[in-house]
Order: C-alpha cells, then sequence, then structure tokens
DNA sequence: GCGACAG
DNA sequence: ATCTTGTCGC
C-alpha cells in the first residue's frame, strides 16, 4: 500500500487516477443528473464558485461566496488551498477542480438553495461538465456559467441585453447563448443539476448586474484569481 | 491524419 | 488558468 501523494477528496477515492477510468466515470454520473427545478422556492441563498492557481499552478484554489438570493449582498466568502491533482484536459476539468471547489463548499456555514460554478454544466462531451458533477456529488441545484463554447453549435445572436439562442451538439438542446451585456460576447449557460434547461437564462440573468457575469460568479471569480486585492 | 478544445 | 500596458469602442 502506498500513501497517495496529495489528499484526496472521498468524491474522487474511486478514481484511478487515469483518463479512461475519468471517461467512464462521467459516462455514469451523468445518468444522475436530474433535470427538472428542485431548489426552494422562492429561493433564500445562492452561491458562487470559481477556480484560480497559485505557485506556478502548483496549488489550487477555490473560492466560494454565499450570498441573499433577494438583496445580493455577500453573506460569507471563503478559500480553499490545496495540491493541484491533475493538468488541465479539457473534457476533464472537474477531475482538475472539483477537489478543491467540494473543500471550499464545506467551508460555508449552511448550503446554498443555488449555486453557480464557473464552468459547464451538461453543455459537455459526456454531458457532466464541472458544474453537472458538482451538482451530482453535493446533491444541490446547480447552474454551470461558461464564457467559451467546449462542445456544440449555435445560431447569431441578437446584440440586446438579455437575448438568446440554443446550443446544440448532436442535434439536442443542450445549453444556451445568453447576451448578458450588450456587445460583449455571450455566456453559455446551462443546466448542472436539478435545474430545468428552461429555467437557466432566467436564473442567471435574475443575478447579472452591469457586468458579464452574474454576480456569484464574478465575486468568485475576484477571490479565486485575487483580483479583489489587486487591480480591477 | 488534422483541427478543436470549459479553466 | 496565468504572464501583463495601453488602447479601441460603447
Amino acid at each position: 500500500m502506498s500513501a497517495p501523494r496529495v489528499p484526496v477528496h472521498p468524491a474522487f477515492a474511486e478514481w484511478d487516477g487515469s483518463v479512461a477510468h475519468a471517461r467512464a466515470m462521467q459516462a455514469e454520473l451523468a445518468k444522475r443528473v436530474v433535470l427538472r427545478d428542485g431548489f426552494a422556492k422562492p429561493l433564500r441563498t445562492i452561491a458562487g464558485f470559481d477556480v484560480g492557481f497559485e505557485e506556478n499552478g502548483e496549488v489550487t484554489r477555490a473560492a466560494a461566496v454565499l450570498m441573499d438570493a433577494q438583496t445580493l449582498r455577500p453573506i460569507e466568502s471563503h478559500v480553499a488551498r490545496i495540491p493541484t491533482v491533475m493538468p488541465y484536459v479539457p473534457g476533464l476539468l472537474s477531475f482538475r477542480e472539483l477537489p478543491a471547489l467540494l473543500d471550499a463548499l464545506a467551508m460555508l456555514s449552511a448550503p446554498p438553495d443555488l449555486v453557480f460554478v464557473d464552468g459547464h454544466g451538461i453543455a459537455h462531451p459526456r454531458r457532466l461538465g464541472i458544474a453537472a458533477h458538482f451538482g451530482v456529488v453535493t446533491d444541490l441545484p446547480c447552474i454551470g456559467v461558461a464564457k467559451k463554447i467546449l462542445v456544440g453549435a449555435a445560431p447569431e445572436l441578437h446584440q440586446m441585453r438579455g437575448a438568446y439562442v440554443t446550443l446544440r451538439h448532436h442535434g439536442e438542446q443542450i445549453g444556451w447563448l445568453l447576451r448578458s451585456k450588450p456587445n460583449c460576447l455571450p455566456l453559455v449557460v446551462s443546466p448542472g443539476h436539478r435545474v430545468a434547461m428552461a429555467s437557466v437564462g432566467d436564473l442567471v440573468m435574475r443575478y447579472v448586474t452591469t457586468y458579464r457575469l452574474p454576480e456569484p460568479t464574478r465575486l468568485a471569480d475576484r477571490l479565486a484569481s485575487r483580483r479583489d486585492i489587486k487591480r480591477g
């Protein structure tokens, strides 16, 4: 028995570390994704999650920001830092970033009613982007908010704020392209878990103020990338 | 075989 | 993701 080089999060204990096994796990986990609204109404609290890196990528830094769903005021913020476990591989992002995100989640004093994760939900080759993986593992309602398309294609989109078009992959809808801010590249939003496809656009726009990113993800982004103490 | 490819 | 100043456009 050789001791692991770095702490392994329980959710990844069964993973043998190979790309092939990771893909097999994604296929199984994807079957557990629920695409129906399963969150508290009205929403009381929401949370944003994102990851950044330190020490030339050797340390993974996850940020969690809990906020009041009504006033949008931050209630608490946390940062979890752990040794980076794996390099970036398109399609396997969650195996690299989720362990740190789960640690940040554990630091919250109470679970949020709805979670926004920086990255894709089911808009993924095997329908298990990091937001969907996060949702299935925690069973928390979750939405994926990405800045670029990983897979799929969509028609042209109007410049007006709030405009949206369907993102398709192999003929099926996997998410939406949403213009959260005029003259800015659209966001790629998709259900992560316990959120219906038809609800995603509204839920994201509900928390967009004057920036391209919705507040939960925008604040977590600043904390994870240390934008909060630097410029911007 | 060649290009694409979340963060 | 990260390294980084100024610059074009709304």
